[in-house]
DNA sequence: GTCTATAATTTGATAGAC
DNA sequence: GTCTATCAAATTATAGAC
């Protein structure tokens, strides 16, 4: 992975690739400096916090690029129940194309930091809470009621999310199917509330 | 935690607690075998696949132990909506109570080793599979479609895994109260295609 | 900022007596 | 089946020269 920028910059981007594929305490520091082909020193060099704060740095940022990803796969909010089940399908592939490695780039670590290190947890509750806002919007411009649209972000990011587990663990994209048949049907019920 | 059974038992059981607590990585087998105050050798006797043969069946086990719990919330099919309802509530009241330590007790263990451990991505491939068919089993003797009853408990269970990330992420419950009114309203939905 | 070397701890696992 | 002792490896982190 031939990675630009500084070896700050490298360490993140090395971070947040793997810590999201193999978790925070199934992933040695040293795997991640070797991979970001940065000197081992500059680890505590820019991160005095050692991997904790390295950690919170690389949830952050594969939480961005993973909105980022998101965000251009939705596209413009004209029919937004097609362009729910397009985006599903489109995890659904993208999931299968990783040979399952690949899902959420943050839920591992997620569920392994939420209760031990308060500065991890707290960089995961800023993703998800910007992932909620921000597929808020797009429902609203949608059409979808405002006093509707961060219950029901919640619900969509949900069903992907659990799906995403099912989906690893089975190693067939069936859970994201149907989540995604869900996540549409949801937000057409959402619309017709108007 | 006073446990009971032999010392074999007794690992199986601490492992199903602490694995899913704590994560598999995070967890090391000596801690395992204090807390079932267990002989250290014991460990290598029962299973001789060591860590992982030990995590397997703690997955197992903490899969069925979890079902018996979550049908007992369910109760008998009659109003399978409002029992929806309920057993979410309950959720995010036992998430709560436990300070948002305890929700699924295999999805962060499912996560850490589904790309890396066949054998116990497998046990959690078995345990979801189990969940699945038995909460179908459940609609559909609440009067849901057969041809519904499948992708409607993937549904159900991927908003309950999904809420149950961002509920430990956020140490609030507004995720599991927003997935319980979707699935709610899911089988409201499933029930009146009848 | 980066180098080499290594400290300090923890990890999973084993040996051999009983 | 259990005991004690211990191994080998990996882990996070630091020291001190350059």
């Amino acid at each position: 992975m031939g990675r630009t920028g500084t070896s700050r910059e490298r360490l993140v981007e090395a971070g947040a690739e793997i810590f999201g594929r193999q978790g925070f305490h199934g992933t040695g520091v040293k795997q991640i400096v070797t991979a970001a082909d940065a000197p081992f020193a500059s680890l505590y060099h820019f991160f005095p916090g050692g991997k904790e704060e390295l950690g919170a740095e690389s949830i952050r940022r594969a939480g961005a690029h993973y909105a980022a990803t998101v965000t251009a796969k939705l596209g413009a909010p004209d029919d937004i129940a097609a362009a729910t089940e397009r985006a599903f399908a489109g995890a659904a592939e993208s999931v299968r194309d990783s040979g399952f490695e690949d899902a959420c780039p943050i839920a591992t670590v997620a569920l392994e930091i939420s209760s031990t290190s308060e500065t991890m947890r707290l960089a995961c509750d800023d993703v998800f809470e910007g992932w909620i806002t921000g597929l808020a919007l797009w429902l609203a411009a949608g059409g979808v009621p405002e006093d509707r649209t961060r219950g029901l972000a919640i619900q969509w990011l949900a069903l992907l999310e659990g799906a995403f587990i099912f989906c690893r663990a089975s190693r067939r994209t069936e859970a994201l199917d149907s989540a995604g048949a869900a996540a549409a049907a949801l937000v057409r019920a959402a619309l017709a509330e108007d």
